[in-house]
DNA sequence: AACAATGATTCAGA
DNA sequence: TCTGAATCATTGTT
């Protein structure tokens, strides 16, 4: 305030005319003779505002802040915002509302559906579940992926709530400063509060624009998580040495009909401790790979002959015919061995 | 590490 | 729907 009088004759050429009060037609509203009074003050602003540049800081700071306390700023103020409001900001109002976007509420649904996004515990171990349901296992080490799949799962979750977190923190703090940097701008040029507003919102969009790349990414983890779990291939497991040995004793001695009835595949895989399909799928694999290479599986198959004939030997030894297989061998099946199971070693 | 064995999946065809 | 064939992914062996 001090500094106005100072200022205000600094630019002999420009001056106010030395008069101390606020002019006529500032106070009377407009007066068409005081036109030229008029023009000749906003010039003279004008003309400061013009010339701050060339001066030092120190001085330009002086400046500013004279300007700032000027009787006429305000006014001055409200009618560059009308005019900028008018102009730059109709263009851009019209692509500013958009619609909530679908893709958004999808990952959304799915964080929180995945357990990602909603309360600490549930969702997880729902869904391990369901996946466990789905491998259609026998179930026997089911726990230790539960809890494998858990932890990989809450590790997930952890990772995205902080990252979460932090471009909220991060968020705030851009848009505290630039709220910061234009409320202190809007000093000295046309910064309405609606524009502030506007730029909160336009940073808000660019935020949540980048979390939902966070959350597009925390998917894409979870489902490559559930694929793992899923996928049977990956926690294959041999089967033990008396399940191979009961399956191979049926294959050699059905060897000419390899094919298991659903009732012998049942009776199989009750006396093996897996599925049916295990059943169906170890028979699949057998015939194709025998069919494909007999030669290697020729002493498999004398072995496994051998021990059913001498099996068979001492349960008719016993006069009973229990164990008979149910479909004997016959012509037309696939190349047999040096013995046929249901000859019997001479 | 390289390789073989093995259980499971996928897909075309009957 | 079942099977053969090709293939994948893991386990076991050398």
């Amino acid at each position: 305030m001090d500094e106005q009088p100072r200022m205000m004759h600094s630019h002999a050429g420009v001056g106010m005319a030395g008069h101390p009060g606020l002019p006529q037609h500032m106070q009377e509203g407009t007066g068409g003779a005081d036109g030229d009074g008029r023009k000749q003050d906003i010039g003279d602003i004008l003309q400061q505002i013009m010339t701050i540049t060339d001066q030092s800081l120190d001085e330009a700071q002086a400046r500013k802040h004279a300007l700032n306390c000027h009787r006429m700023k305000p006014a001055l103020f409200n009618v560059l915002c009308e005019i900028k409001e008018k102009t730059v900001l109709s263009i851009r109002g019209a692509q500013e509302e958009e619609p909530p976007d679908a893709q958004l509420m999808r990952l959304d649904n799915m964080l929180l559906a995945e357990g990602v996004s909603g309360p600490e515990k549930g969702g997880g171990s729902a869904a391990a579940a369901a996946a466990a349901a789905a491998s259609g296992g026998a179930g026997a080490d089911n726990s230790a992926e539960h809890s494998d799949y858990r932890a990989k799962l809450s590790q997930i979750r952890q990772i995205y709530h902080t990252e979460l977190e932090k471009y909220e923190q991060a968020c705030n703090e851009f848009t505290t400063h630039v709220m910061n940097l234009l409320r202190e701008q809007s000093r000295t040029r046309p910064i309405s509060p609606k524009e502030i507003e506007r730029m909160v919102s336009i940073i808000h969009r660019k935020f949540s624009s980048i979390q939902m790349q966070l959350k597009q990414s925390t998917c894409e983890a979870v489902m490559i998580l559930r694929s793992r779990f899923l996928d049977a291939r990956r926690k294959r497991r041999n089967f033990n040495k008396q399940a191979t040995e009961i399956l191979n004793e049926y294959f050699y001695s059905h060897l000419s009909n390899p094919y298991p009835s659903e009732e012998a595949k049942e009776e199989l895989a009750k006396k093996c401790s897996i599925t049916v399909s295990q059943v169906s799928n170890w028979f699949g694999n057998k015939r194709i790979r025998y069919k494909k290479n007999i030669g290697k599986f020729q002493e498999e198959a004398n072995m496994y002959a051998a021990r059913t004939a001498v099996n068979a030997a001492s349960v008719s030894a016993h006069g009973s015919q229990a164990n008979s297989p149910s479909t004997p061998n016959s012509a037309g099946g696939y190349p047999s061995p040096c013995y046929q199971s249901d000859r019997r070693i001479q």
